[in-house]
RNA sequence: GGUCCUUUGGCCGAGUGGCUAGGCAAAGCUCUGCAAAAGCUUCUACAGCGGUUCGAAUCCGCUAGGGACCUCCA
């Protein structure tokens, strides 16, 4: 069964076909530095890390490049007044670098806790200056972008002559060049619809770089080309990003590169829908963002209680990633719920008696099966996972049924029992990247914890339930609940 | 204004023209020293109007609401 996927150039699902047999380049637009990641930025970043561990597990070698933004018009809040007053001491003044690697290491922590796999190039904009340069020097040797005042300006319309410029957007080049916005440096293009390669920088600018046209800064967009270019070539399999970027980021990227390098430079273009609040995209221009270290704390007015990271992971992953997803409190404390109990009977599967050689219930083994096996049949359908969690929940009253003996142990094969947990591990680890973080991993956790529950057994085997009952409450005032199962077990988790 | 998308039960969210996704919440019941879980049962929705079709949440048209991009944006 073959992966197919959503081809925003297409509007199309296309079937995947790497360039290279075995091997995917795949390039995702990653993260300015300039300030904190929000809840928003967290969506693609988690949905490429699916796909990434999806066709890792298909067998694919994958490239996952996913560039970090650091250069550009920088400024941190509260602090650019204070920045461009040239005659501060040095150590005063704002160090570009310095605040480039505050949010990138917040990004990775961020990016860490939500058990993101890292990308195996990270690239930075300003490691790749030089890069930058040789590529706009080829674009305008071969006479597609024009010097003007120190800057370097791509002309989109000789392009479009030859080129189909817009197709990726729906954009239609006569409405661009009626524009009628004012923006910086207007005048210096030719024609409205030019977007800039190369910034000349004005003195008080913060970031900036000795070029053949002068002290400046790239482009927005051709970092990416640069840098997709160098680890990826010319064409490559995967391109992925927010639809927020189709235009203009996306579109110019295309044209730079199709200009550079004779060639489109991507074969599937993916993106991910916005998540919204109150129906309203969660941005930086709407100020209605929530970063996610408030989120993981729990510190915002429109949060009740700090949210986990994996809470947020499977919060984005029960909707497709075409969707717009939008958040709320109650929305977030109902996939937490969820994903404590699909967890639970994650962990409960692994424990079921696999001895069992008889099938005492045809019909639910046929059924779940079925589930079982629909499960890649979702994730080759645009990576649907959400279809591949509700699977899963089906298998949640089964595995539990078992275990209270509401199903008989006959009823299931131990094979279909092995094949529950093989796929589940699979699934909901490997490829959900779903985990549990809590303390419960821990090996001096789970002695001490098998001490108290054994001195508990004990008092309660005496019917002594004030001693019983204290140890319950005190551990729940800790955050560990306990449960007396009807076999007599007692299991335990964290809060 | 242009281009495009969207509207699903109390809430969140999948949905390939026929076979009621799933989660959360709620109610009842079972189990249990108590509790917490868990299980079982109940809750059959597709903005409105019209059309195509044997059959429409799904296709087409119109109306209404919401949104995205056109500007930094995940």
């Amino acid at each position: 069964m073959a992966l197919t996927i959503y081809n925003s150039y297409s509007r199309k699902k296309e079937e995947f076909k790497p360039i290279t047999p075995g091997h995917v380049g795949m390039y995702v637009c990653g993260p300015t530095v300039s300030g904190e990641s929000h809840l928003g930025h967290a969506r693609p970043y988690v949905t490429f890390d699916v796909l990434f561990r999806y066709l890792q597990h298909m067998g694919y070698k994958v490239r996952y490049v996913r560039n970090i933004t650091d250069a550009g018009h920088f400024e941190e809040e509260g602090r650019e007044g204070v920045d461009k007053v040239s005659k501060k001491a040095l150590l005063e003044k704002l160090e570009p670098m310095e605040l480039v690697q505050k949010y990138t290491n917040l990004f990775h922590w961020a990016m860490h806790e939500m058990n993101c796999l890292n990308p195996t190039i990270e690239p930075t904009a300003t490691g790749h200056i030089v890069e930058q340069q040789v590529m706009i020097k080829k674009i305008i040797d071969d006479g597609y972008a024009y010097e003007s005042n120190g800057s370097v300006y791509f002309d989109v319309v000789k392009y479009s002559k030859s080129h189909d410029y817009g197709k990726l957007s729906g954009r239609i080049l006569e409405d661009l060049l009626e524009t009628t916005r004012k923006l910086e440096g207007q005048e210096e293009k030719r024609n409205l619809a030019d977007f800039a390669l190369w910034k000349a920088a004005s003195p008080e600018h913060i970031m900036r770089w000795e070029s053949p046209w002068g002290v400046g800064f790239p482009g927005w967009h051709i970092e990416c080309s640069a840098m997709a270019t160098k680890y990826l070539g010319p064409r490559f399999d995967i391109h992925g990003g927010g639809m927020d970027l189709l235009f203009p980021h996306h579109e110019s990227e295309i044209a730079q590169s199709t200009i550079c390098n004779d060639t489109p430079p991507v074969n599937y273009w993916m993106h991910n829908n916005m998540i919204t609040v109150n129906g309203r995209k969660m941005g930086k221009s709407y100020n209605n963002f929530i970063t996610l270290t408030e989120m993981f704390s729990g510190k915002h007015p429109l949060l009740t209680q700090p949210v986990a990271p994996m809470t947020i992971r499977f919060f984005i992953l029960q909707s497709h990633y075409r969707s717009t997803l939008d958040f709320s409190a109650e929305a977030l404390q109902s996939s937490e719920k969820a994903f404590k109990r699909l967890w639970e009977s994650y962990e409960l599967v692994k424990q079921l008696p696999v001895d069992n050689e008889k099938t005492g219930d045809e019909e639910l083994n046929k059924k779940v099966l079925k589930w079982l096996d629909e499960l890649e049949a979702f994730m080759n359908d645009d990576l649907n996972t959400a279809k591949v969690i509700a699977n899963l929940f089906e298998l949640v009253p089964i595995i539990n049924g078992l275990r209270d003996k509401h199903i008989a142990k006959e009823a299931l094969p131990g094979s279909t029992i092995k094949l529950m947990h093989q796929k589940m591990k699979i699934f909901i680890e490997d490829i959900l990247g779903l985990q549990n973080r809590s303390i419960s991993n821990h090996v001096i956790v789970r002695g001490i914890m098998g001490l108290i529950v054994n001195i508990r057994k004990e008092a309660r085997s005496k019917k002594d339930f004030v001693t019983s009952d204290l140890i319950r409450d005190k551990l729940n005032e800790l955050g560990i609940v306990l449960k007396d199962e009807k076999d007599g077990s007692v299991s335990w988790n964290q809060q």
